[in-house]
DNA sequence: AAATTTACTGTACCGGCGGTATGGTTTTCA
DNA sequence: TGAAAACCATACCGCCGGTACAGTAAATTT
């Protein structure tokens, strides 16, 4: 009912934080339950073992971030027909999202999971697998769409180029929690954005592209 | 003497591979003298606790890794006197030696722990953050040598491209491993190879810079 | 209002693991 | 040959993941 769902939740906040913190296998769940304030039983009646635990986590994970893209993607096709400038917009919207995070992002679930699979069912790195999948497959969209129009530089390949957009992200909240310094992710982002830019933009960049659009308030 | 540390490299082998896998809160000491053929006290008698584990495996990872970034930038400007060319070389050496692991890059240490850093004390912590600033300063002084010969695209700040590059490594590593496919990493770093061609040759990259040296081998 | 389902609590227990302690034994090297 | 190094054997503690089962208060349905 309402209430159940209300406590999955907070158990899945709770085991979001330190699992971001301390990864999976030294997540206690007794330290979750407490942290709750629940018993040890309610738990386990929302989940039959740990593993289901992951599985909800994952699960959610890729749901929210499927929704913060869908909607800087959206709102980016609202603010530009061009698809270059409206993806430069999205990419300024999504830096500005990560910038506004106060303790910094964070971190990605996708990252900590790949690097304890051992731990994990086929299920739930399937989940994973998919979602990266899909959130390239965006990426790469947007930047095909954008070579219709504008020609891209030689000896790049695009489905790389939108690779290496999942790689700055997930490699930027690496840098920003090893170096302790949150900005480093949003600097990294819009890093990328201007080499979208240089990479469409063949010979001057700053002069036939408009300036990015300031001051759209992130969500 | 000789037989103490073979042995103890024998752990350290066994328990970075079982850290990468299942992270370190997950990794068992039982599991690990079990695979290394010793006893729990043989362990602790090279290890006082798990933390100490944590600080050796954080060290013997920086130092090799050091001792890679010396090796490919040595013979980066072994092989030119231009520091951009000699840039690229080492880019591209680079990206021989991931593409060459059989089963693709085995993990990034810092990686993983920067997501369970609540396992860890400061010291460990701090190894880790001054390796990652001292790698990223290599890639910074390369940059900034190189724009003392090619004039820089404007709007890129050279820090932040030197840190992409690190992201674009985590990043990659962790691609590869979600999407199952160990080239991943490779392609990144010739993706970004691509890039500072673009980013430091105005017109035409393709033509104002000779070719990659090719079989050239990986150690 | 009664019956049923939901959402838990309480208690007790198991086995595995990290870690400590302590006392021995073999191997290596000076 | 003698000391230091490099272990092994055994026993123990406390925490944790997980299971089992019995009970209960509140919400929802009938």
């Amino acid at each position: 009912m309402r209430k159940g769902a209300e406590t999955r939740e907070r158990i899945l906040e709770i085991a979001e934080a330190s699992v971001l913190a301390k990864g999976f296998g030294a997540t206690s769940i007794e330290e979750v339950i407490a942290e709750a304030g629940i018993t040890k039983s309610g738990f386990f009646y929302h989940f039959k073992d740990k593993n289901e635990l992951a599985r909800a986590l994952m699960l959610r994970y890729v749901e929210e971030n499927d929704r913060i893209f869908d909607d800087v993607f959206r709102r980016g096709r609202q603010l530009s027909d061009d698809p270059l400038q409206s993806f430069l917009i999205t990419l300024k919207l999504l830096a500005e999202l990560m910038g506004d995070l106060p303790n910094g992002h964070p971190g990605c679930l996708i990252a900590t999971f790949t690097y304890q699979e051992r731990l994990f069912d086929r299920n739930v790195r399937d989940i994973a697998s998919d979602a990266v999948r899909s959130w390239n497959g965006r990426f790469r969209d947007a930047l095909n769409e954008i070579a219709t129009v504008y020609p891209a530089r030689k000896g790049m390949d695009l489905d790389d180029v939108a690779i290496m957009f999942s790689c700055v992200i997930d490699g930027g909240i690496i840098m920003s929690r090893g170096l302790g310094d949150p900005r480093v992710l949003e600097r990294q982002i819009l890093a990328f954005r201007s080499i979208v830019q240089l990479l469409f933009a063949p010979a001057a960049p700053d002069i036939i592209l408009p300036p990015a659009p300031t001051a759209i308030a992130a969500e």
